[in-house]
DNA sequence: GAGTGGTCTAGACCACACG
DNA sequence: GTGTGGTCTAGACCACTCT
């Protein structure tokens, strides 16, 4: 073997360009700041332009850059951190705040995961409630949360059986109900095209799936599946604050 | 305008693929069965090569798929739900078992962010222990754990600066100390290399980044980082067992 | 060596935002 | 209309695994 190995294990285009590129972030970018098009950026680090996006790609997953079809691409902010574990979980409404905002609701079959989890027959119609959760103005997630009837029993007939009003009635009484506990997994997901719309994403986009089964009584009296965006939260568990697990320095330091 | 259109929203193709390999998935084929290669599904499907990938991908992405250079394309099981807050988050230690596994241990300064969330200067090196999670004979996460001297002030200094000796010697003289409770956040994130290289994954995969914040006597003290497996894991979370919240049917019914 | 997925190229056209 | 990122193509070659 006379070939002396110049570059031991060559690593992949892509990724020595991510690299590069992040450390230009640090040093040579504010946030908000918007990078040359991707066309330019090709062109100046002498690759395709398929292979630079494939670098963007990596940055955006990791919340390093946000790009937006007809507008560019800009240096994100740090993650929000979005509590998911406060106590009640927040079943207060309201327009503003850091609350979660019931938009909708239907009465509908659930899927077969979610049927799993309740304690209803397969065929069994469920209130479905559609509710934002905003935070510091903005949509991080969408969610889905599945009632059986029999878990809310003294919700009035009266209201129609779908719409906003309804939904915020169907919350009140399931909170009114109390609670036991609840169970909760998350997974990597894509949103769905609803959900991406209601995130201002694209279908497709890398989400965080939370599902929750609120226990009470003994039995499964709801599952929520709440969809975050995972390329700007960064979800936070315990019993400390909001904040209490952030990156130093640079808090919004774009002029 | 005489054109009525036909297709509405024409979805891209990718988005299209991906639902009818999706469908397909579900009926034509079992756990662990290999698709056709990807040259093949791409000209049965009337598409290039690069757009039947961005399918599998996401495809993969969402745990339904699992693919292998040089092997092929699998249908992968059900994600494996994998419990995080534990009541002692497991220090114990054991080759075998659902347990963190004690590889390695170097003294080191840690990265800026992890020094922000402990009590230490920025200059001071810090224990950083390597641990391996295995569960059910997968390696599914790969954690640092940083430990300021101070928290382990008993530790002897017989034991060489390294090795998984010293490894499960910092873990265990932290457990000694008795920890008050714990913060948690959780991200998406791209794997690094080394961290790959134990997942057995590509540089640059999806993963879940895991930051936990041990708090004992007013004081951070310890801070762990850990990667796990996105495409395999389902993280869970709450006071039901591991595998409370599993999706109905075929466990492992590959023959 | 044969076959697989992974990387990369150099184009083209499309959908969207903004002035 | 102009410029941006998003989609798509038809190739090529590389790294890896298995036999």
């Amino acid at each position: 073997m006379g070939t002396t190995q110049l570059e031991s294990v060559q690593e992949p285009k892509y990724w020595h360009l991510k690299t590069v590129l992040s450390e230009a972030l640090d040093s040579d970018f504010a946030v908000g700041e918007i990078l040359p098009n991707e066309r330019e950026l090709a062109a100046r680090f002498g690759v395709a332009r398929a292979t630079l996006r494939q670098a963007l790609e990596q940055l955006e997953l990791e919340g390093r850059l946000q790009r937006r079809r007809g507008v560019g691409t800009t240096v994100a902010p740090p993650r929000l951190g979005v509590a998911v574990s406060t106590a009640q979980h927040d079943w207060t409404d309201g327009v503003a705040g850091e609350a979660w905002q019931a938009v909708d609701c239907t009465t509908a079959v659930a899927p077969a995961p979610v049927v799993a989890m309740l304690d209803v027959e397969s065929d069994e119609p469920v209130h479905i409630v559609r509710r934002i959760r905003v935070t510091q103005g903005q949509s991080v997630a969408a969610e889905l949360l599945y009632v059986p009837s029999s878990s809310v029993p003294e919700l009035s007939a009266i209201e129609g059986p779908s719409g906003p009003t309804r939904a915020r009635s169907v919350v009140r009484e399931l909170h009114r109900l109390g609670l036991d506990g609840q169970d909760r997994a998350v997974e990597l997901g894509s949103a769905r095209a609803d959900d991406a719309k209601e995130l201002d994403r694209l279908p497709g986009a890398p989400v965080l799936v939370v599902t929750t089964r609120y226990l009470a009584a003994g039995g499964t009296a709801a599952v929520s599946v709440a969809t975050y965006r995972a390329d700007t939260c960064r979800l936070t568990f315990g019993a400390s604050g909001d904040l209490e697990i952030s990156h130093p320095g640079q808090e919004r330091k774009a002029s």
